[in-house]
DNA sequence: GGTTTATTTAGAATTATTCCAAATCTTGAC
DNA sequence: GTCAAGATTTGGAATAATTCTAAATAAACC
């Protein structure tokens, strides 16, 4: 990513946090920066795990913290799919996730730009976001198991 | 639920179980039936709790097994929304699920017959089955808050 | 600069789930 | 029916995931 690029989405973020009543803070910068750099879907351990090499002092509780946060303020989704533990998700463009039953891997898929369609909330129900996924098993998986 | 159609469902589960090749036990005919008493979403520990009424000596542990048992051969389905607890639903009816943000309290949503359309995997990913979660407010909360 | 309030920190506590080894039950072969 | 093999159950220990707590620090506001 360029520098441009960077600074752009740190303001982003700190518009978007201080929108939500958050303070932008290093930490939560920085946990961001680690999110967006791999965008994959790690769990909070493995952001904590990341995070720490760039910040050796941050400890765990803000880790969780700080996602929270970023999910808050919308910059993060928060994907369950299984027992495991919560995975994190920088992607917020319209998509839903794939989940491979076989390595536990989480691929984003693009999804058309409505939502799902035909389905009829019961009265006063007011939905606010939908999360699709996905179960099967991943290309390099179907494969193997032939 | 009659006596008869007790029996049909014990069937149709002893049926279930023993094509995945599991075997019919009092414990996993027990926790089906605590399941689909009241058909709501508990979790492990709440199924370990309406169980032990019945069968004071059950251990959580068979409880884990016989939920796993009975959403792998197909007679329930394992529900994560959340960062708490997974939920276990005995509706096998095509449905969604619906997550009050403010109570918690997960809903069923029927579900138009056909899966979601107009999505595209990437080549080789063999899709099995897709869960939908609409998160938001429930009737109730939603009337609260107003 | 001082006050208020949010955030961070380390570690303890809690919750959720899995693992383990021994006892018990089921099943199928004889 | 009896026996061996394998699955299941059990209680408890172990692990994993998350939350809580209280003190220290940092940010925002006047």
């Amino acid at each position: 990513m360029s520098r441009v690029e960077h600074k752009k989405l740190d303001e982003q973020l700190s518009r978007q946090l201080s929108t939500s009543g958050f303070r932008f803070t290093p930490q939560r910068q920085h946990v961001y920066d680690v999110l967006m750099e791999e965008r994959d879907h790690p769990t909070a351990e493995e952001v904590f795990i990341r995070a720490k090499h760039e910040m050796p002092d941050i400890s765990m509780a803000t880790v969780y913290n700080c996602l929270d946060a970023l999910v808050q303020c919308g910059m993060a989704r928060q994907v369950n799919v299984d027992r495991g533990a919560t995975r994190f998700c920088p992607n917020m463009r319209e998509h839903c996730h794939f989940y491979c039953d076989s390595c536990a891997k989480v691929f984003d898929i693009d999804l058309p730009s409505e939502g799902p369609s035909g389905i009829t909330l019961p009265k006063g129900f007011k939905a606010a976001r939908f999360e699709i996924a996905i179960h099967g098993l991943c290309a390099k998986c179907a494969g193997q198991n032939k």
